[in-house]
DNA sequence: GACGCTTACGTTCGTCGTAACTATT
DNA sequence: AATAGTTACGACGAACGTAAGCGTC
């Protein structure tokens, strides 16, 4: 048994089970990874996966086992790579974040700028993606933290915290009458043509589940992936935008106008998602405690490893 | 990197930081094992020990973790082997038992017995030691499981669990005085001299504080390591002794009297230790349910993985 | 017929063991 | 002087890549 055989049966089955594709991603040939595997499941005894013929089409009971252990293992190597670097260079590196388009343009850059000025010499990395692509990044190891709002706690192999509460705010062109509604209702805001995100983002859900609890269906216009297609189009008055609050700033969109609206719906929570069990660099730490001042270094490490108390029953 | 230099690195600090006595236990030749390390190191980029000249005195800080990184590596690896033993042949294979003297001769042998008959093509072992040596021998691979009654619970890497509670009996010749007490009380033990284990095991300190509560200082005569040498010499009236109720049978011992002493020390718990994230096969769940039936396999899952929950703040 | 896995074979690279050397106690 | 670790070197073996063969879609 070697490391190379477990590499070569987790990449055949994050494949989808094609073994030519498992063998370029790897920078080899297919025959060599077919007889690894071959030789592995010789070794251990048992099949990993279900060939028929001379196709892979699935993988075996036990395989399924072998292939969750092969992961947890291939996680460690990775943490070993990374102790190396932290204590071989402590301030330099690479950090990979993997977040959505809100993060990224607002939630982030103050603490990216603070993050910089003090580890100048580690290279930052923006990965942008909805939440499904940035959950499986960190897993796969090309990130090291996610950043998302929602349907980010669904993997066993990720551990998420809660960073930050956020809520909405309606915005309009800067004379309409929405602005002077005093307090501001959902009946007021269903009035109007709605622009607002798309189902599968930020919070889109708790949009839903405010209407729906009043029994009013808004007249939705317009659902866009991103706060900018939303300003852009609220701006040629095309309805008004339901909006993170955190992306209306009264000087870079003066040519809109804005109403704050926490009052009518649950508010979101902003998470961090890590790979379970995965050793950080310091300066990792370091930009989750800037991005979320309650998750100090020790809670991250608690959680990580599943907090690791005794059973006792 | 591979497998061989985790293998090394581990053997190296399990053994004192001796290179050559490690190299001979993984039967291999020292300047290899040497090697490799060095080979780990700079590919690490680290230094895991620190060398006085030629000689390795003690772990580096990183190197501390890269061991600890590498022991659940190594674990892991254990584990796979097992699964493939376990689905290449369910029914079949070693069940290897860490325990204490008075479990191996009181609490197990029905549980064997009945373990014997369902798995008939187990090869069962019993390795003795005080309760130090069982938890290591577990912790190094070479046992399974683990049962003693105290001090198991010190170990990061040991998941403990609760089995059974067991309190005292007092023994003395069949005509002795002590027999014949309504209720029994410290007091009356403690006129005579008496006979119980050793300081270091089953239970000796429950004993201990019981009589330090009521302000006594009993007559202790012998200590002994078992209850079979205790029996041996009550037998010969050198005095009466405190025994694990379990120990007593009125068959085999009906040359000693016997007289219930639950109500005046504090319960003692047996208690199972098991390799943290470790994977067993079937019939070790079947055994350790066979001991302590509140133990099911689901129970058991759940506390070697550390409870797994999520984490949210 | 195209794609995908296996078998076969020769080359290369890595690992291991022996032996000689050096340092520590 | 004895014990422990390093350096040097040669031999063996495992893994890899190429090329040809066989199945499946």
């Amino acid at each position: 048994m070697n490391l190379q055989q477990l590499r070569y049966i987790h990449e055949v089955a994050r494949r989808g089970l094609n073994v030519s594709e498992a063998a370029d991603a790897l920078f080899t040939s297919q025959p060599g990874v077919s007889k690894q595997i071959k030789l592995l499941e010789g070794e251990l005894g048992i099949e990993i996966f279900v060939r028929h013929g001379k196709r892979m089409v699935a993988v075996t009971e036990p395989g399924q086992v072998v292939l969750d252990i092969a992961g947890r293992v291939l996680g460690e190597l990775d943490n070993l790579q990374q102790v190396g670097a932290e204590f071989s260079s402590e301030d330099a590196g690479r950090l990979s974040i993997a977040t959505t388009h809100t993060q990224a343009r607002y939630a982030l850059p103050p603490v990216l700028r603070d993050f910089m000025r003090r580890y100048p010499h580690v290279r930052l990395e923006l990965h942008q993606g909805n939440p499904r692509q940035v959950c499986e990044m960190v897993l796969d190891g090309s990130a090291d933290v996610a950043i998302a709002t929602e349907s980010i706690a669904e993997y066993e192999d990720l551990v998420t915290l809660p960073c930050r509460q956020w809520n909405r705010c309606v915005i309009a062109t800067p004379k309409h009458p929405i602005l002077r509604e005093q307090p501001l209702t959902l009946d007021a805001i269903a009035r109007y043509p709605l622009i607002t995100y798309d189902d599968a983002f930020t919070g889109r859900s708790q949009i839903n589940k405010a209407f729906l609890g009043r029994g009013i269906k808004p007249k939705i216009v317009l659902t866009a992936l991103d706060s900018d297609v939303i300003k852009t189009y609220v701006g040629m008055d095309l309805g008004i935008g339901i909006l993170t609050r955190m992306a209306y700033d009264p000087v870079a969109d003066r040519g809109l106008g804005m109403i704050d609206a926490a009052h009518l719906f649950e508010s979101s929570t902003t998470r961090i998602g890590l790979r379970r069990r995965a050793w950080l660099r310091g300066y990792v730490y370091a930009f989750i405690e800037g991005f979320a001042p309650q998750l100090t270094r020790k809670m991250v490490e608690i959680a990580l490893n599943g907090g690791g108390e005794d059973y006792q029953l």
